[in-house]
DNA sequence: TCAGGAGGTTTATTAGGACAAACCAAAAAG
DNA sequence: CTTTTTGGTTTGTCCTAATAAACCTCCTGA
């Protein structure tokens, strides 16, 4: 269950995994200079502790991401709606939306989505 | 803006107190005690530091709360979103919904506001 | 044949969140 | 009065997330 818990830093570099999978470490070492300012231990720190709980793999210097982002995204969303919606999705978003527009499209997508579930 | 930011611990304290305001701090400490396993420093240091930021007031031993439930909420919901979502709320509910079934109600709720937004 | 790059690992350091033991002053109870 | 309770504060420990300096091994190209 916890299984999915990322820390901050860890979300990011997966974040990165996500988008640019696979690929090679020294590259993915190289991208997270770049954007996270990284140094290359830290990078490889990172990888092994994501290793060890099945998040990542890094196979022959390519690493490719264990867990897909929809399952990060489920549970994140889920933790957070428990510890402050009392799990009430029509909170969450009334507490979202508050002051803030949608466009007709989104509007659309979204209340598909709810009648989809709704069934 | 991170004015809001609450770490786990801090959370739950705020929760406690959003739901019994205005409660006496001696009070607050012995619902801590039951229901968080805290002594009596750890509930008294946590007041002091939200005092600090401005997030609850103690006053004459009773403890307020100085941001509304609903101003952390929209900040926790947007925190996520940003981070994981990329800020789509279509994204986050088709994540969120994998799998679940909404009651008529909750569906109906939630399409009157997602309307309500759109307009 | 050796310089340099790829692909790492080992071992620290640092900072801050999550607690609580021990202490204290004032007021109420007995 | 003196004991207890209320309402705290001071100070410190422990843990762990985040980060990196230094080091290592293998391979390849000049």
């Amino acid at each position: 269950m916890d299984q999915y818990k990322l820390f901050d830093a860890e979300f990011k570099l997966v974040s990165i995994v996500w988008d640019t999978e696979p690929v090679n470490s020294t590259e993915l070492s190289r991208i997270c200079q770049q954007k996270l300012g990284w140094k290359k231990p830290t990078t490889y720190n990172m990888i092994k502790k994501l290793e060890k709980r099945g998040i990542l793999k890094n196979e022959k210097a390519t690493v490719t991401a264990l867990v897909k982002r929809e399952q990060v995204q489920k549970y994140e969303s889920e933790v957070l709606l428990k510890k402050a919606f009392d799990n009430s999705l029509p909170a969450f978003i009334a507490a979202f939306l508050k002051d803030k527009k949608l466009s007709r499209q989104e509007a659309e997508e979204i209340k598909k989505m709810i009648e989809e579930a709704a069934k």
